[in-house]
DNA sequence: AAAATTCTTTATCATTTTGGTCGAGTATCT
DNA sequence: AGATACTCGACCAAAATGATAAAGAATTTT
């Protein structure tokens, strides 16, 4: 039930992508070495959201990654769906990536209702936090004292 | 977000298991054949069970697997915390599973305080959901029609 | 125009996890 | 003793995970 780190590294870049949407555009250094993510790695994460048309990016000096859409029109399900996979711990519950499983009747299947529950109850989290509301936990976290993420060094 | 089939396979053995709880033992092989689940795989499976004290076991002619505790006992969640691992997204907002994760501050992590929503979300279904109602699932589910599982062959 | 910068694309790779098989062994019943 | 059925440990192939690397293309600055 596990989200690997490649979803987490998405999410942190889109916080600093979210809280710097002020921004023209953030490098992809500025985010690795911000939330710590090899930059190497990062790329391919950074390019695999732009194909996914959450980001847009330009190159040269001066370069580097933005939000495509406003925050508030990102959710966390979108982006978890894109890197990771279906939201519901079993395919033949997913809503977006259903595959039929290999129990003998499906539709008699009492794994199956419990877990179509487990994922209702995680796609409606998902859905409805968006980039916006995750950077807002985040400076709300971050309280009152300096708020590193939200400049640019 | 995915459970393995591991997992899923534990739980399918468990209904059988459940189903029959009124009898003396059930065979590997037989949950093997009901629930289509190769067998030498099975035996691995529960015997990780019975490890954890959910089943017991008998050998030689006329054995084989049973509850240890009446199905009523057994949560989905001990379930899946003992053949999976954690049911929290990310292990650092996980009750029994915590280890801390790379982000520089944890405390004010917006990542952590969603994926401890959605890890409550998942606990709450799978800790509320027992083994016996598992199996009353089923039961529901394949109405009054001949009911396979529920005899040895 | 050249140089520096920054994203782009594709390939490669080590490690771990997953899903499964196998064989020898041990307990139990007939 | 023989058949049955669980037990234990080793082994294995394939896929996923978490990266690293190199060559290239676009853009800006000098």
């Amino acid at each position: 039930m596990k989200l690997s780190v490649r979803g987490e590294y998405a999410l942190r870049a889109l916080i600093v992508l979210g809280l710097n949407y002020h921004q023209p555009v953030v490098r992809i250094q500025t985010i690795s070495q911000l939330q710590n993510i090899p930059k190497r790695f990062l790329e391919q994460i950074l390019n695999d959201l732009k194909s996914a048309g959450m980001l847009e990016s330009r190159r040269g000096v001066g370069g580097g990654y933005r939000l495509k859409k406003p925050p508030e029109q990102i959710t966390l399900a979108e982006v978890i769906r894109h890197v990771e996979g279906p939201l519901a711990p079993v395919s033949c519950v997913s809503e977006k990536f259903y595959e039929c499983c290999s129990c003998p009747d499906e539709q008699k299947c009492g794994i199956r209702s419990v877990m179509k529950e487990v994922r209702d109850a995680i796609a409606r989290i998902l859905t409805e936090v968006t980039v916006a509301q995750l950077c807002e936990r985040v400076k709300k976290l971050q309280g009152e004292h300096s708020n590193p993420l939200d400049y640019i060094i």
